[in-house]
DNA sequence: TTGAAAGCGCTAACAG
DNA sequence: CTGTTAGCGCTTTCAA
């Protein structure tokens, strides 16, 4: 700037392996200061004088600098990244949370790595050490069950100060870290209970098909252990893997039709709404000849036939409360308008199950 | 290593800020040897001695080195992240697109930074910016429209040889970036030829609630186009926002019953389902009174009815495909079984819609 | 096959 | 309010 005839190397700065993007050296060149001084005004800039300020400003937009983050983590040693492992995006009860999530952490300037296990174990111990390397703000686990090495991840980030989330389960009894769900024992006995008020005797749970979605079977669980208490006939089939609506057919098709259950309790509302289409079909008067109970309260199930009685799942308040709780933890305050629901599942009494008359 | 007896600072060597994880120097201490020989052992295994090797295996297992990889970023210039951004996450469409996007690119070892926009363009600038940062090896962009300054800087990381690619649609009139989609215009056409072929010559394109999901409207656009230059009447009209499924009963309930259109061609298949559901339930006979054809082959398509005829949209594909294509572009092989499937939308003629019988 | 030196781009700590 | 110095943990390049 001072002497325009000097030789300079190029305008540009290029490193040893240049890539082309402005750095903050250039910057500070560019407006007569020292990177410090542009590193400030880019985190505190009231701390940085009006008139060094405006240059700086000028600088910044004419190099169209963007700040190298890796670099910004390596020197500060705190990154803006927050890790989520689910088992799989495509299932919308995880795309909710997710969305939830990022809907939170976004306008706070937060980024969401996302690795997906496909219901494995195995491989969230991969992705959650492959995820560690970024050495992520905090760490969103999906469930209280780990492989002895995710465990031993887990521990080791939370006790550096990295908050660890389980998602989609409660129990107070292997409280480790934060945990932000539901215990889905105690919805499978709701379950049961309910299907139990409305008299029914003869029950059925139809678990899911994918035989690591262990809070789905945990809901089975709990459905047998309290219709049994209560001198019920329960079953427990598992539906197929694959398609959950068809599954949910299939699953009612397999039933001996000339001794069919009273009421049946399904893992989701998908499988749930296959049976009901199923029922409906094969001329099977719903709830009078069956009762059906979903869980998750998917769109489907408050459109179909009335609609199809079920437990509401708080898909997105669930992500939605992990992100306040990372936010909170990181003394980040939210910048959306999120609220901290209840995350109990209710029952939502619709037209696939009915109480009996009131006597006495 | 030459002296033992001269005082190190510390056995463990703690960094100005450390924060206990071991580094390579802890592991080359270990080992004997220098951070290169380790560095080289984890990328290049093969050119290091055998014991050597094995010396650092042990030190490797004993400190439980994790390496840290912002500074590997930085030292390379070589990162192992995606970043991908989409309109929506919990939108189906999208979740399944990521999941194929993951299932590719995980097993090659590279990372999704996921950042969503709620269909909003200057928040794609945005998250855009904000995931430079990272230095992406990739980036997967919806769509072809952008804003001037998301445009710049896409045309920046394609010039520094950052694959970039727009997912969803495409237009070989507008080819800047790699494109992994389809053509919606020419997919509405498609839709009215085949209402057209039923006979129907009074049709109604219910467009998505969506404002900016811009694909949708191209859909109706094609659809329309088609429909009014072979003499046919064409409405559109907007579903509301908010749940599809009650939103495509609303679009069927805002029409007069008196003059029903002869077919009706949806956003997507939750909007049709919606609407045959409510025709079912008006009384309305489906497709004798009303033709009905979605767009997208959701589940639920295959399971009302015997079928709602619909597009089919390669979802999954599409994530597939651009993992695959970006892993070709960065020499990664690929490690999973994703096959090069075709991503254009074919026809799926099911019980909502008729062809007339052949005469001559 | 291994090592030494330098530096990626940024920020913490401390001066001035 | 601004600058100096040192170094985050790794990889590059070049030499031995």
């Amino acid at each position: 700037m001072e002497n325009p005839d000097s030789p300079k190397i190029a305008v540009t700065s290029v490193g040893r392996r240049g890539h082309g993007k402005a750095t903050l050296a250039d910057v500070a060149r560019r407006a007569g200061v020292t990177t410090m001084t542009v590193s400030r005004m880019l985190r505190e800039p009231h701390r940085v004088s009006d008139e060094t300020g405006e240059r700086i400003r000028q600088a910044l937009a004419d190099t169209g600098y963007s700040p190298n983050k890796q670099a910004g983590v390596l020197a500060s040693g705190r990154s803006a990244i927050v890790a989520a492992i689910i088992p799989n995006v495509a299932n919308s009860i995880f795309a909710e949370t997710v969305q939830g999530l990022s809907d939170v952490l976004q306008p706070a300037g937060l980024e969401l790595l996302l690795a997906s296990t496909n219901y494995s174990l195995e491989r969230e111990e991969e992705q959650l050490r492959a995820v560690m390397g970024w050495a992520p703000a905090a760490l969103v686990v999906t469930g209280l069950r780990h492989t002895d090495g995710a465990m031993a991840l887990l521990r080791q980030a939370q006790a550096s100060g990295t908050p660890v989330i389980e998602i989609w389960e409660k129990d107070p009894a292997e409280v480790e870290f934060i945990q932000i769900g539901f215990n889905h024992r105690s919805v499978g006995q709701t379950m049961a209970q309910h299907l139990l008020e409305c008299g029914h005797t003869d029950l059925v749970y139809v678990d899911s098909g994918v035989e690591e979605d262990f809070r789905a079977h945990e809901r089975g669980e709990g459905f047998a252990a309290t219709a049994e208490r209560a001198g019920a006939t329960v079953r427990i089939i598992r539906a197929e893997r694959g398609e959950p609506m068809a599954a949910g057919r299939k699953a009612l098709l397999g039933l001996d039709p000339a001794q069919l259950p009273h009421g049946m309790a399904f893992a989701n509302d998908h499988l749930a709404a296959g049976a009901w289409l199923q029922a409906q079909e094969a001329g099977i008067h719903v709830p009078t000849d069956l009762a059906l109970l979903g869980f998750g309260d998917f769109p489907i199930a408050g459109q179909l036939g009335g609609g199809i009685s079920t437990m509401a799942a708080p898909r997105y308040d669930i992500g939605q409360n992990a992100g306040l709780k990372i936010l909170s933890d990181l003394d980040l305050k939210p910048l959306c308008n999120g609220v901290s629901n209840s995350l109990k599942p209710t029952l939502i009494m619709r037209n696939t199950t009915r109480l009996p008359p009131k006597s006495s």
